[in-house]
DNA sequence: TGGCCTCTTGTCACCAAGTGACATCTTGAC
DNA sequence: GTCAAGATGTCACTTGGTGACAAGAGGCCA
C-alpha cells in the first residue's frame, strides 16, 4: 500500500514510481485508477458518503433533525476508535501536508451534500427547505470536526466518543 | 491580472507562461511570490482573516458570542455586494475548478482559526473553552457559506444580505 | 484448435508546475 | 563612484499527469 510510504517518508517526497514499483504496475496504470496522487489517500473512504445516507435513512422519522444527523455521524466515531493509532497517524499526515488538507475539506462538503439531500428526503422540501437542511448538517459536521480536532491536538489520548458527545451537546444549545 | 485569464479560458488551461508574459516577468519570479498557481486566485483576500479578527474585537464585550461572530461575518456581505458580478464569476471559477475548491475550503479553516482565537481572547479561556469557541465560529461560518451557496445556486439574483440574515437566524435557534 | 473481439496494461513522448544553482542586474548607502 | 544586498533572469532538472498507440489476456463461437 502506498499509504505506508506516505506515513514513512511523507507525501511530497514519495513519488508515483516508488508507489508503483512494488506493486508491479506501470505509472500509466496507476493514473487510470486514480486521477491524482492525493486520491490514493482518500480512496479507502469512498463508501463513507453512501453509508452516512443510509445511516440517516434508518433513523426514526420523528427524531429531531439535528439529533438524527449527529447520531448518524456519531456512528463514525466507533469506526475511528477501532484503530486509533492509524487514525491518528493518518490525521497527522493530513495536517502536515498542504496538498491533502484541501482534499480533506472537499470530502467534508461531499458528506455534507449527501447528508443534506438525505435530510430533505426524510420529510420533504416543504418541511425542510434546503437552506435549513444545510445549516443543520453543517452545524453537526462542525461539531464532529471540532471534536476530532481536539482529539488530535490532545495527542489522540482522550476518549473520542466523549469529546464528540460534548461537541454535539454544545452545538445543540450553547448559544 | 492573471485572474482575468482564469475567468476567460479556465484555470487549468491557463499556463504560468501565459500569466507571466504580459507582465514582463519570468516564471521563476512568479514562483518567488506565489507558492502555487492556485495562490494567485486567493491572493486578493490575504488580509481578510486579520480584518475579521479586528472586526470581532470591536464588537461589544457583553454581546452574545454567536451574535458577535455572525455580525462580523455579516460585514463581509457588504463587500461581496459591492461587485456582485465579479463575486459570482469568481465563485463559478471556484466551483468548476477542482484544484481550487480545496483551497477555498482551506481558506475557510484559516478564517475559523482566526475567529476562534479572537473569540476566546474576548472573554478568556475559562469562560470560553476552545471546543465551544470552535463550534460557535464553525456554526456561524456554516450559515455564512450556506447562504452564499444558495445565492450562487440561485444565479446571484437574490439579495445576499437577506439570505445571510435568514441563515444566521436559522443557525441560532432552529433546532 | 484457431480466429476474433474486447478490455486491460505497458511504452513512449510530451506538457506544465515547481525547484535549486548560479549569474546578472538594481538600488541604495556611504 | 563603489560596493554590498536584494531582486530578477537563465538554465537544467524532477515529477505529476495525459494522449496515442502497441501489446497482451482472456472469453466466445465455430
Amino acid at each position: 500500500m502506498g499509504l505506508q510510504l506516505f506515513l514513512q517518508q511523507g507525501f511530497a517526497s514519495t513519488t508515483i514510481d516508488q508507489i508503483v514499483a512494488p506493486l508491479g504496475i506501470s505509472k500509466r496504470t496507476f493514473f487510470r485508477y486514480f486521477d491524482t496522487k492525493e486520491d490514493l489517500v482518500f480512496e479507502w473512504q469512498k463508501e463513507m458518503a453512501p453509508a452516512l445516507v443510509e445511516g440517516l435513512q434508518h433513523r426514526p422519522v420523528h427524531e429531531a433533525p439535528f439529533t438524527a444527523v449527529s447520531q448518524t455521524l456519531f456512528s463514525l466515531a466507533a469506526r475511528t476508535n477501532e484503530n486509533p493509532a492509524l487514525a491518528f497517524a493518518l490525521m497527522r499526515l493530513l495536517k502536515e501536508t498542504p496538498a491533502l488538507t484541501g482534499r480533506e475539506m472537499e470530502r467534508r462538503t461531499v458528506w455534507e451534500q449527501a447528508l443534506t439531500a438525505a435530510l430533505i428526503a426524510r420529510v420533504g422540501p416543504a418541511v425542510m427547505p434546503r437552506l435549513k437542511a444545510r445549516i443543520i448538517v453543517g452545524t453537526a459536521m462542525t461539531a464532529w470536526i471540532a471534536a476530532l480536532d481536539e482529539w488530535y491536538i490532545d495527542g489522540g489520548k482522550a476518549e473520542l466518543r466523549t469529546l464528540v458527545e460534548k461537541a454535539f451537546s454544545l452545538a445543540k444549545d450553547q448559544f
